[in-house]
RNA sequence: GUGUCCGUAGCUCAGCUGGAUAGAGCAACGGCCUUCUAAGCCGUGGGUCGGGGGUUCGAAUCCCUUCGGGCACGCCA
């Protein structure tokens, strides 16, 4: 479907061109005067520059064309050369009629469905989820949803980070603990136990008693880069753990990031682009671009545009050892030969930048990837505490997400508790659900690439512009459709008719943003858009709501329609929670 | 030092492909529940858009400059 400002430029245009002006000057936009109207046309003051003539001169002539069209109720000429225009309800009500037959309001998939994969999540393993992993994962799943509702086919890659002197560490401070375990021994030939000999509750207390203690001790951190090379060189025992570890790791993983909603295509990592790098290190020497300096094996990456300096790729360290930067680049070698993808989406810490701008330009530089394929970074800001610095626990260390969750929904519990009566079990399940909504809507309405404050008061606080808030929203409109239908209503045939009054039409107004919304925010991979627009949806209902009594209107075809505009606001506003990653319940 | 991002109401944030009186929310104050969930709605007060200069009929938005802050800058990931 045609977006609401596509149709009146086009509208307007035609007036323009009746009038004898430029049908490009005719552009419609959102009033930013609502007080005076719903949208404006701007073109009139640009035109009089080309046709040097008084602005007004050619906003009257084309409001004159424009008050022969059908879609307006009003259009005004106003001062110095702007257009004003107000909707015929009957054209606006014609237009949410076709919203509600689409299965998705309007909203057209894509007409160039690419294959787009977003690399987003970034755990390690062996180490809990702390608030650190929180954005990536929010804002790549959300990225990922609405590239699935735009008509992509979109996969995502949790990328994780198993790979190097970590993996040496754990391999190291295992065997202090367990000698005996047959991993250790060299000799041993048969088959390894299929249970791990470590829970997840271990390891995640192995890895930093390990990485301590090798910072003291030299011996024990050399001892532990052994490891790392024998397990990277292929060592029986050691890749034997390495699964275990993985397999622990990846199930605990998987739970964490499922109370998040959060669900990944991929669990590749680092380790699976190993074996991309020889071939690719030899290739990049062969055709010249990577050449040694300073003992390391680099690649120039500056460009002549480039207004500060952009160091060298370097793919190699001066003891012939991979890096980072090597790793990612054969990862991309890795990703066109088993996905191809059109268009590959990184979702990680905005510090991250200069790494990303080495790696993407020494990708295209090299032949990595095709010249086509886009390569985009999307560096998100840190997380803050009240204070401004980033969000640390009361004791000054690490957050773990578990535990921020937890904070969360337990503050949503002691709101549920507060305000309505409700069975135990219903409202931990129901604060579970709302503080989901509080965690995620409070970190996408912000831009990913700022810092923002996270505040838990304010997040699940149900009044602003919070996930509560937009949740209650949605809860209301259930309960009076609910209501409705046991009262033995059915509007399944009825049509929205024009609307009665001012908050109605305003809601109206809003949903037939819906489209052009979805579109903008995922071309610009920003949620919080989709935030900004919910939250004046909501807001929008909320009004009409008080002013309306939906079910006690008198006249039932009308009655019916309103039912019918419930409806497609919650469908708008249920998708929209969902392709950010959150649900509503049924009550709250 | 170089580069980059940011600086908008007491606080948290929108707006930034230039447009008409700079918007929300929180906090403060004042209203609205015998009627669809008051976790709501309505209203009041609060701003030289960090400072200065420029481009323009018009600048929070574009350019320059300056101040203040974050971050990144070859052998960590």
């Amino acid at each position: 479907m045609k977006k609401i400002l596509d149709l009146l430029t086009q509208e307007t245009a035609k007036a323009f061109a009746a009038a004898g002006y430029d049908e490009k000057y005719a552009r419609v936009s959102l009033s930013n005067r609502p007080d005076l109207c719903e949208y404006q046309c701007n073109g009139a003051m640009a035109a009089a520059k080309e046709y040097h003539k008084a602005p007004a001169m050619i906003a009257d002539a084309v409001t004159e064309e424009l008050r022969k069209s059908s879609v307006f109720e009003d259009v005004q000429a106003v001062k110095p050369g702007f257009i004003n225009m107000k909707l015929a309800p009957e054209f606006l009500c014609g237009y949410l009629n076709d919203m509600e037959k689409d299965e998705r309001m309007g909203c057209d998939r894509t007409e160039h469905p690419e294959t787009i994969l977003i690399d987003y999540g970034g755990p390690n393993v062996a180490k809990p989820l702390h608030v650190g992993h929180l954005r990536s994962a929010i804002i790549g799943e959300s990225i990922k949803r609405m590239g699935r509702f735009m008509g992509h086919h979109v996969i995502g890659d949790v990328h994780l980070g198993d790979w190097g002197l970590q993996m040496g560490l754990i391999i190291v401070e295992l065997k202090e603990r367990q000698p005996d375990l047959p991993y250790f021994d060299e000799s041993y030939e048969g088959e390894y136990p299929a249970e791990a000999p470590f829970t997840i509750a271990e390891l995640e207390e192995i890895y930093p008693t390990a990485s301590a203690r090798s910072k003291e001790d030299e011996a024990y951190k050399e001892e532990a880069m052994q490891a790392t090379y024998e397990l990277q060189h292929g060592r029986r025992g050691y890749q034997a753990l390495l699964q275990h570890i993985l397999n622990v790791s990846v199930t605990d993983l998987k739970r964490n990031y499922a109370n998040l909603n959060v669900e990944f295509d991929l669990w590749k990592g680092e380790s699976d682009a190993q074996p991309y790098i020889p071939a690719m290190v030899q290739e990049m020497k062969d055709k010249g671009y990577a050449y040694e300096s300073d003992g390391a094996l680099v690649v120039d990456v500056k460009e002549d545009t480039d207004t500060k300096e952009v160091p060298p790729c370097m793919i190699l360290k001066s003891d012939g050892a991979s890096l980072y930067t090597t790793t990612d680049l054969a990862t991309l070698v890795e990703r066109r030969k088993l996905y191809d993808p059109d268009e590959i989406i990184y979702v990680v810490d905005k510090r991250q930048e200069m790494h990303f701008i080495q790696v993407f330009r020494c990708a295209k530089k090299c032949g990595i990837v095709k010249e086509e394929t886009k390569l985009r970074f999307l560096g998100f800001g840190t997380m803050n505490g009240k204070d401004g610095k980033p969000f640390k626990t009361r004791e000054g260390g690490v957050m773990r997400l578990e535990y921020l969750i937890k904070d969360i929904d337990e503050e949503m519990l002691k709101k549920i508790q507060a305000s309505r009566p409700m069975e135990e079990a219903e409202a931990e399940e129901t604060a579970k659900i709302v503080g989901l909504s509080a965690l995620k809507y409070g970190d996408l309405s912000n831009q990913a690439s700022k810092d923002y404050i996270f505040d838990v008061d304010r997040f699940t606080s149900s009044e602003g512009n919070t996930g509560p808030y937009i949740l209650y929203t949605i809860v209301r409109i259930k309960s009076i459709l609910k209501k409705y239908q046991e009262e033995g209503g059915n509007a399944e045939d009825a049509r929205i008719l024009p609307c009665q009054n001012e908050s109605e039409k305003a809601l109206m107004l809003e949903l037939t943003k819906f489209n052009g919304v979805m579109e903008n925010a995922f071309e610009e991979i920003a949620p919080h858009k989709i935030c900004a627009y919910i939250y004046d949806l909501a807001n929008a209902f909320n009004k009409f709501y008080h002013e309306t009594k939906i079910l006690g209107t008198e006249d039932e075809t009308m009655q019916k329609s309103r039912i019918r505009l419930l409806t497609l606001t919650r469908r708008v506003l249920e998708t929209c929670i969902d392709v950010l990653g959150f649900e509503a319940p049924e009550r709250m």
